[in-house]
DNA sequence: TCAATGGTTCGGCAGATGCCGAAGTATCAT
DNA sequence: ATGATACTTCGGCATCTGCCGAACCATTGA
């Protein structure tokens, strides 16, 4: 009973339009201000008002005050990891093609773009692969990857900081997030978020400036064939 | 815009707490009639109808028919996965508690009786495994399995009557059935009619005078354990 | 053949909810 | 202070949609 109420709570949450499109826009891992996702729900500032207030209520989203603004952004990441498993359903959908999102077709997003806090797309699916294959990732429970001694070689050596992802006790270490554009996981978690951050750090990626969209750099692309063994 | 459509459009169906009750129960990811999905949902049947056509209709269910019962069950692991990491979202607890029809908890019932003119149950889904883990029997498409050169003789050595099971051209030979209380997919079909003719006609099973119920013979656990290698 | 059962469709009703205009509060700029 | 900006609260309206009664179809069992 009370499962199932948590359920179609948090899933009515999310089954507006309204407040699916302020969810897709914060999708990007940034916080936003509400005028901003007003404007991205094509609704008027009281009524973006009373969907913020709603998710944020429900632990949805966290909220910032910051001067005269007030800043939104996902509560955690598994309520990114949520809403990416419902837009991986909602591909699987056969749709009439004149139907389909535009942006769902946009190659530069299926490359590479932010899932929340870590990378997805393609490139995310070359860095997981790449982990698995070369034996520094392995399966662990349903849901989880384990990182291997050799693992933890690796990211010393590409300088993925693993002491200041260990130290996010709180969340999922090396988790599997579902892509939705490749239809298979990718990493998450504290891991994938130190993944994604030697990314930006290190010149091989950035991210646009709107959108969820990332590039990748010149030296990004040899970073990925000499140190991840990755041909894209 | 579609995009934010299609998430909002799943989630939403995820949000009715009627819909999300009958998700919860079919989380055990077995097949579930439309009555039972009612039952549980608190609806009556016109309302679960309903419901149970619109997520069908988005493929977050599929549909099975079967004699006058139509069973559902979650389309696709995805489907689960998106589910779980909702309800991961507000924590989980215990599932409520199903009511289900009396007769569906009657123990002789569950344990052997007839589906139409085969044997369904424990009994029929035993002497089912035992031919496809012997080999005798092997998929065939999506709803019939097909009998091998070692089944043929296997049904010789029993007693069970192709000739005249073959010559029936007009039904299935080996047809599956998906057994109402195992949930799992049973004999039927001219094969399995024959079976059942074989069990009846040997003394191993007998119909009782009223319902659907079959008693298993001593001679028929003898059989089914010497001829069948099962254990019942 | 006829009754019982499982399931769906249709139509109308009632409650829920999203929307905006108007008004109110807090912060910033001048 | 005064005005502008960002955001929220309130109230009423329109729409949506979930619900059930009634009727209908299909299958089953006798």
């Amino acid at each position: 009973m009370t499962t199932v109420n948590a359920l179609s709570e948090v899933a009515a949450l999310m089954g507006d339009p309204a407040r699916a499109a302020m969810l897709s826009l914060l999708m990007d891992g940034r916080a936003h201000t509400a005028s901003d996702l007003a404007l991205a729900a094509g609704v008027t500032a009281q009524t973006a008002s009373g969907h913020l207030g709603r998710m944020a209520e429900a632990d949805l989203l966290a909220v910032r005050a910051q001067g005269r603004n007030r800043f939104y952004r996902l509560a955690s990441p598994d309520v990114a990891h949520a809403i990416e498993s419902l837009m991986a359903l909602a591909g699987t959908r056969a749709q009439p093609a004149s139907r389909t999102a535009a942006w769902r077709r946009d190659p530069d997003l299926r490359f590479c773009r932010t899932c929340y806090d870590h990378l997805a797309g393609q490139v995310g699916i070359a860095v997981t692969d790449s982990l698995t294959q070369h034996g520094h990732l392995e399966p662990k429970g349903a849901r989880d990857w384990k990182l291997t001694p050799s693992g933890e070689l690796f990211c010393a050596r590409v300088g993925v900081d693993l002491p200041g992802a260990r130290q996010a006790s709180t969340r999922h270490f090396a988790r599997q997030c579902l892509d939705w554009s490749e239809r298979r996981p990718h990493i998450s978690g504290a891991l994938g978020s130190a993944i994604a951050d030697t990314f930006f750090k290190k010149g091989w990626a950035e991210k646009l400036r709107r959108g969820r969209t990332v590039r990748l750099t010149d030296s990004g692309r040899r970073a990925l064939s000499r140190d991840f063994g990755a041909a894209i």
